[in-house]
Parts: structure tokens; sequence; C-alpha cells
DNA sequence: CTGAAAGCGCTTACAG
DNA sequence: CTGAAAGCGCTTACAG
């Protein structure tokens, strides 16, 4: 550790105290020895003084210069929902190991603060995106994937702009989770949603549909929709109103919505499963801990965001602009709250 | 959106298209026009012409002319934590609220991840840190402070370093919850801690002693260490252990301590609070949702998070290195899981 | 194999 | 009030 105070040690002084230029320090330094044909030995004298002096690159400065940071932006909509915190930090350690850092901001579902986001860190130069789009942001990232900065779609992708993205198979999992339940013996089975065309969103309502239908119980299917911005009541209302219409299980179609609907149940003093089975998305602690565990969809995180960040660096290193889009498989995890 | 195959517009493009020299440019773009005694209509003139012109400052060209970045520098245990992401998340916004932004990683409780962390984050051309230490980090945090780079110690401070810090204040809620299982009527009271020498996990220790030692029930103290590499599988062998001894109530030290706790009393089968009295740490719907809600000391997130993010940008901008050291009272939430 | 020099896009004394 | 110029610390053609 320097004092700030001193002056930090740069290039020039490396290249005086090793008796070279600039120039073989620099390519020294960033292992280009051989490609320019330096002397092994010029090469590790040049290092170990870098090392002596305890050299530290000015990043800032090798950014202006090459108009590479290292630095991967990613967009996502909360920090502190627990699934996109574990993405996150999986990404986090994935870059890392690709030899880039992650830079992150939460868009908070409003595609101005996204569009904010995304321009202060192309200011700061990141090399690519990954994003989990919003409502309303499908014409910004239309612009962002046209202006040829590299980007990676997550979560819930605009699929008909042509860029890659990464997303769990959203359709077959609420499939799954829908014809589960049926299986365990329920019937009448509703679905509690947002009134969002994001495409997880429509995605995990078509499946539920799919499966209905192919049960022969397409007159029984029913969606209610929770308002996010008031999250808990709106849930309560809607498992209110279905209770009453005779339906005996719900397929929640997010974390937010399964945790919400659980305070709702025990609130409600529902008994699970035996008034009404239960299956969640996502995971987490209160999933389990609850007094009837929640069968709920994991989504595969450690695949997702290795996969999402993988595309973005090759797109960046190997100037591969092929699209890729890829689809992961969810995994059904059963509870005591959809056993009959 | 600019193509970013076309030029970006710079200072210089400006400065043509206005007909002035670069200096000017820079001044009226970056409100100096006053100090320097730029004509209005020139400085509105300028500006009009960079928005025309998209014009978007290059911050590498910033940074590292000036020195500075606009950026924080934030260094927690782990995002997953649902703590952490929500005082993450709450640094998010405060920063940019006062015009700067943040760049967080987590150092996995590792001190040679924290320091590879903030040594990139210098790097970086960082302004300042916000760092929660962790064990064996003591003396890479004492050198980062003398060597005079503005640090605010968070969460876990190393006390006896002369910087600033903010966190809560641990005795006093230690304190709180083991008196209000006492007040409840419990008096044989265990603790779960973890076995590290970090201030915070000291203090609540010491919280906890002193208030069974001024309840009178000195010799009733009894605290077992949960391991975190294997946390889910020891925090049930402490409790089991802890049960045989005749415990009839505990305090766990914090979140993952208590969730750890709630799983393995759900499977221990334990019935709360009649069998154990429970008080737990900084919050989580799993409390809430579990059959029987925890007791906890809620942690007031926003305001650690705002003074911390405060502290650090006076010392950036005020040059003010008077050393502020906060503590921040927490709160007992009362549930079903500590009333006899 | 190696060095001198240009230039990335800014800010800011300095000189008028 | 305003401009020409230096310089932040790098990388990389270019010329030997």
């Amino acid at each position: 550790m320097t004092d700030r105070k001193t002056k930090k040690v740069s290039l020039k002084d490396i290249a005086r105290q090793a008796g070279v230029s600039t120039s073989l320090t620099s390519f020294a330094l960033n292992g280009k020895g051989k490609e320019h044909r330096i002397s092994e030995e010029t090469v590790r004298h040049i290092i170990q003084i870098a090392k002596d002096l305890n050299y530290k690159p000015n990043i800032a400065a090798k950014n202006l210069r090459s108009g590479k940071s290292g630095v991967i932006g990613v967009v996502i909509p909360d920090i502190s929902n627990i699934f996109f915190a574990q993405i996150v930090r999986s990404m986090e350690d994935v870059a890392a190991r690709l030899g880039y850092t992650v830079f992150f901001g939460s868009s908070d579902e409003y595609a101005q603060k996204l569009q904010d986001l995304v321009e202060s860190l192309i200011n700061r130069g990141v090399d690519g995106f990954i994003i989990a789009p919003c409502e309303r942001s499908e014409k910004f990232i239309h612009q962002l994937v046209n202006s040829n900065i590299p980007i990676v779609q997550f979560d819930r992708p605009y699929k008909n702009i042509e860029s890659s993205y990464v997303t769990l198979n959203n359709h077959k999992a609420a499939y799954l989770a829908t014809s589960h339940l049926i299986e365990a013996g329920f019937c009448r089975i509703g679905m509690v949603a947002y009134d969002i065309s994001l495409s997880h969103m429509q995605e995990r309502i078509e499946g539920y549909k799919a499966a209905m239908e192919d049960h022969g119980l397409k007159s029984e299917i029913c969606i209610g929709f929770a308002k996010s911005d008031n999250l808990r009541k709106s849930t309560a209302k809607v498992i209110a109103k279905m209770k009453e219409k005779g339906i005996d299980a719900l397929f929640f179609a997010t974390n937010t919505i399964s945790v919400a609907g659980l305070y709702a149940i025990s609130e409600q003093k529902i008994a699970i499963p035996r008034e009404l089975g239960l299956v969640g998305f996502d995971g987490s602690d209160a999933f389990e801990l609850c007094s009837i565990p929640l069968s709920y969809i994991k989504q595969p995180v450690e695949k997702l965001s290795k996969k999402a960040v993988e595309i973005l660096v090759n797109m960046l290193e190997e100037e591969n602009r092929a699209i890729q889009c890829v689809q992961i498989d969810g995994e059904l995890i059963v509870n005591a709250s959809s056993s009959c």
C-alpha cells in the first residue's frame, strides 16, 4: 500500500529504473513480450522491478487509451430480491474468473431508471451489458442493440429483438408446476401473476394455460393479478376472491408473489394443502420454514448467470457477434404444500 | 444513443461547432461559467450545442485528468445475505442522490479476497471506501487508513483503528434482546454466536452477558458457537446440546444463525416458545412466516447506509478528515417466539 | 529486438 | 472574458 500523497509509480518510472523504453515496459508487463520478441531476460527484469516498486497500472489511463475497461454492466430489477442477489453474486464470481469485474445497478422496474443506469455505465466505459429488461424498455434496449454495444438480455428478454439472451424455460417450468398440481389431485387450479407483458410472465401464463388445456381443464383456467405497488394486500385480495370461487390450488408466478401469498395464507388461516394446494417460484428460506413448506420451481441460478457472463465475454473477446439464445430448465421441488 | 462505431463526440467537436476554445467549453459544461466570468449567452450556446450533439463526456478521461471518479467502493461480506443486499440497495440510492455511483464486491469473509477487491477498486480509481471488515483484515484496513484513502468502516469496525465508522449499537441491542427474554419469564437463556473476534460479535456477546449479570443470572450464561462452513448442521448440534443442558431460551447472534436455527428447530420439532423461547437478528420473511413467528432485533438499514455514505461523501468533498464514529440503535420486534 | 512520439479526451494553470 | 498548450498514464503504430 503506497501513501496516497506520495505519487504513484508509473510505467515511466519502471522504464527509467530498468533502463529501457516505456514501450518495452508496457509490452513486458502485458504479457506481449513474445509477440514483440523481447528477450526473456529483459521481460523478467522489468517484471521484477515493477514488483519491487509495487506498480499498479492506472486503469483510467488504460481505459482511455485502449477503449476497454474489463467491466461488465449488470442491470437487474432489484438487488434486495433474493433471486437477483444470488444471480449477481454468482455473476461476480464467474466474471472474476474470466478476468472481468461486474458493476451493477437496480432499475426498480422503471424504464427511465434502467436507461439512466445504462447510460451512466456507458459513460464509465463498460465493455458490455447483461440486462434484465423491464416494462416499457423495449425501444431503449432495441436502440442499444442497434448501436452495437455487446449485450445479453437476461431473465425476461424481448425475444423479437435480435440479441443474445439467457432465460429460464418459463413455459416448461409453469407447465411442470401446473401438471404437478393436477397429478396431485387438484383440478380447480388458479394462478397469481403480474399483469405485465414481459416475456417471462407471458410464458409462465401460457405454460399454465397449456397444462390446464392438455389435462382437459380449459374451463377451469383462472388467473388473478397482484399489484406490485401494493403487493401484500392485493395478493391477499386475489387469493380471498379465488377461494370464494372454489379454487382448490394456486400457482404463484414469482418469488415476490409467493412470499406475499404465504403472508396472506397465514393471515387468512387457510389450511395447506387440504383447503388449498400451492406451488411457488424461485425458492427462499421462507418457503422451507413456513408452517407447511412450499413446493416450488427452482431456477438454476449458477447455470443462468454463468451462461450469461460467458456469452457476453465471448462477444467481447472473439468479436463473435453470433446471437445465442439460451433457455435453461427449472426444477420442481416438491414439498408438503402440494400433496393432497 | 449513438452508434458505437461512429466516433463519439468530444469536447473539441463542441468547441469547434461553437466557435470557442475547448477550455471555455469545459468550463461551461461543468458549471464553472460564472467562476470564470464567461458570458451567460456563451454558456447557454455551448450547452445547447452539447445537447444537440448528444455529448457524453468520456469518464475515463475525466478520471485520468482529475484524479477523481465519483465512485464509492463498497465491500461487504456477501451480497446474497438479505441484510447486506438491503444495505447495498439503500447505499445505491443515497449515493445516487449525492451524485455518486456505488461499486461493490463480496469478500466472503476472506481477508485475501477483501484485499484483492479493495486493490482492484483502487486501481479503478474509486474515491473512497465503505468497508465491512472481516477476520484477519485489521492490518490491511490499518494500512488503508494510513495511506490516507477516505474510508468508513461499517457494521463490524476495528474500533481501535483511527477511522470513521458506522455500526449498530450491538451491545445495547443484545442487552435488549436478552432482557426481553428474561422479562418474558425465561431464565436459562443461551446464545448462539460465531467464534470470531470482530467487534459486532464481541459486543453482542458482551451485551448478552451484561444483561444476564444485571438480572442475577451470571451463572446461567451459556454461549454456543456455530461454524459458518457447516452452518446448518453445527447450529443444530449446538441447539440440541443446549436443550439437553436445560436451556429454556435462545438468542441468535446473526441473521444467518437465526435462519439456521429455525431450520434446526423445525427438524428437531421443538415447541416454540413453550420448550424454547427465541430472539433472532436482522429480520427476514422467514422470521415472520415460520410456524411461530420469530422475535428479533431489527437493524435500521436505511439509517445505517445513509449515515455511512454521508460521512464518506463529506470526507471526499469537504476534505473534512475529522473522524466520525456513529452507533445507531436497533429495535426489538416482539413476535410469538418469545412470549411464554 | 528497441525507442521516440503520437494520441486517447479531458482539465487547468498560464498568459493575454 | 478567452485561447493555446501542457499533461494525466497509458498503448501502439512507425521507424529503425
